[in-house]
DNA sequence: AGCATAGGCAAGCGTTCACTTGCATGTCAA
DNA sequence: TTGACATGCAAGTGAACGCTTGCCTATGCT
């Protein structure tokens, strides 16, 4: 879970998590192009890509190789942890 | 929420969290003990007392002046806004 | 085969981050 | 008032982080 929470650390990672709420089953171009259109972020290729990786890393994003493409899918579950840890005490009735 | 992601970034920081929710209203000594005892950390007061700065930034910890004591009080809100910008999709039925 | 496309590997760079050290401020009790 | 306690401020350091650059591999189409 460690590797989880510094995966959210970044805007970028954040925001790459969004896209894929979007839609599943991106590739890395997808995703890049997508950055630029909404959100004005014009990152190098291979820094989404590193991105991509530290996601996966964490389990927030799986991936599936289809030919020549590399297929990105988000796994919310580990975000679901985040609100059972701290969870909002009931207010006192 | 962006002090929010960082913020939880790092482990110190979550044990923090954690102590909080046990009990309301600790000092930065009580809590740099547990820290201590609980989690066999032993960081500066300094340190933890930047930690502290940085969760009340972040809008995750409440702070109250009394005496030349000062009371930390853990705010869950921000920590619900995560699940919700990434819900999990309900499965196909 | 030849070429374009999609992605991977790795070194280097500047910044941010967590932490320590040293000193200063403020509060309370005797 | 004096001393002990709780906290605050600020500079310095080493490591981690985000990003770029350059080159390489693999797949698919004509």
């Amino acid at each position: 879970m460690s590797d989880v929470y510094k995966a959210l650390a970044d805007e970028t990672r954040r925001l790459l998590l969004d896209e894929l709420m979007q839609r599943d089953e991106q590739t890395l171009f997808e995703l890049c192009t997508k950055l630029a259109m909404h959100h004005d972020l014009t990152p190098t290729r291979q820094a989404v890509s590193q991105h991509l990786d530290v996601l996966e890393a964490a389990g927030l994003v799986r991936t599936e190789r289809r030919g020549r493409y590399k297929l990105h899918t988000i796994n919310t579950a580990p975000l679901a942890q985040i609100a059972e840890r701290w969870p909002t005490r009931r207010t006192r009735t």
